[in-house]
DNA sequence: CAGCTACTATGACGGCTGTCATAATCGGAT
DNA sequence: ATCCGATTATGACAGCCGTCATAGTAGCTG
């Protein structure tokens, strides 16, 4: 609707995380992302004149996006939501992947966190603008479902810090058993604090 | 003990650790690791005839044996030991290294998994050991506090993927909110496990 | 002394990287 | 037809990378 062909500047951005989430920032090369998204090499230049640098960061940028919108599909497909449902449907979106695609990419924010955060700081800025943006919706949802407001942030932080880390595991191992861990040990817990909520309790741990 | 100025090649390890902690494999290269580690360049070779391969699986080992070693030493410092408590010591090792020393370095073993997984498989091996080493005196000390034998390996599963997710975000926010958050919201649920098992209790869960 | 092993020094190689300078092409609007 | 801005093409540049070939030194053993 807004370009030709839809974008070869998008494709690029695209590619890119593609990429780095496969192979890390440092070892993505800017041929590489031409090469991948199908796009003229001297586009770059054009579409991205701040170099590298702004190609990753709008790259880290779409993941944060896109990580929001799948949480927004997630609850729109969910008859009868509940913290632990949720956070099921985000682990099993990489279960998924992983059993039918194979385990060759991670989360783009965090190979960009990992391989940018030191050297390039609007990267790092990026990253943690990613993790915000994913993380509100999140607590959003666990608010709507009855879980405190000053506990939902720390939840949606404890989800996606849990999700991440057991991607790095299950990756490492070529294994999805720790993402299955982490959703089966995390779910009880954050079904408790919004039934804990709907019941009206406030002190608690007896 | 073995070498003659404590060993310039156990520095080389120590410092490719170090410097991938901070920067990422990619990003690290053979001469920085010389010049951090002030040892002689033409050991590379002799040392490490497996070539920058071998020097990042030997750090990444090298990281999994340490973080094994810390979960002993917090053991061995703490009165009496829960499991909240010694999730509260690793999250305190982060917090106090980000808060003195800056947001500058993640972990080695992280770094490796999402530069190396798809492109190096000895690597992504090296990384899965390491979790595997790190891992193990985890469940071990949660049996010891009478958390049944098989959730002792999930709940540590859970414990160090939400420790290196809330790295991830600590970095990439120049904060160390996440760290505190997952240690304040799991540490109830690790206690539980221990005391409901101390009570006898088997079936439950729904 | 020689001889052997462990370690270090040095320089070079091909290959890849991000970036840039320059020019060509294309699509509309005038 | 002419012009102009947006897009693309192409080639080159300096710099860093991991690796290797070769030679040298130190230290112990005979």
């Amino acid at each position: 609707m807004t370009g030709p062909v839809r974008g070869s500047r998008e494709r690029m951005v695209f590619s890119a995380a593609q990429l780095i989430r496969r192979d890390g920032v440092t070892a993505t090369g800017m041929r590489d992302v031409v090469t991948h998204a199908q796009a003229p090499r001297g586009s770059l230049q054009h579409h991205f004149p701040g170099g590298k640098q702004q190609l990753v960061n709008e790259a880290v940028d779409w993941a944060g996006r896109y990580a929001a919108k799948r949480i927004a599909r997630f609850l729109s497909e969910m008859p009868e939501p509940s913290p632990s449902l949720l956070f099921a449907a985000m682990v099993r979106q990489w279960t998924d992947e992983y059993q039918t695609t194979g385990f060759a990419g991670g989360c783009p924010v965090a190979a960009a966190t990992v391989d940018c955060a030191h050297a390039t700081d609007a990267t790092r800025q990026a990253a943690a603008a990613a993790f915000a943006a994913w993380s509100r919706p999140v607590a959003q949802a666990l608010t709507d479902m009855g879980v405190p407001a000053e506990q939902a942030g720390s939840l949606a932080t404890l989800m996606i810090s849990a999700l991440e880390g057991a991607i790095l595991i299950a990756r490492a191992e070529q294994d999805v058993r720790a993402l299955l861990t982490v959703a089966r040990e995390l779910g009880p817990l954050l079904d408790a604090a919004s039934s804990d909520a709907r019941r009206g309790s406030t002190g608690e741990s007896h």
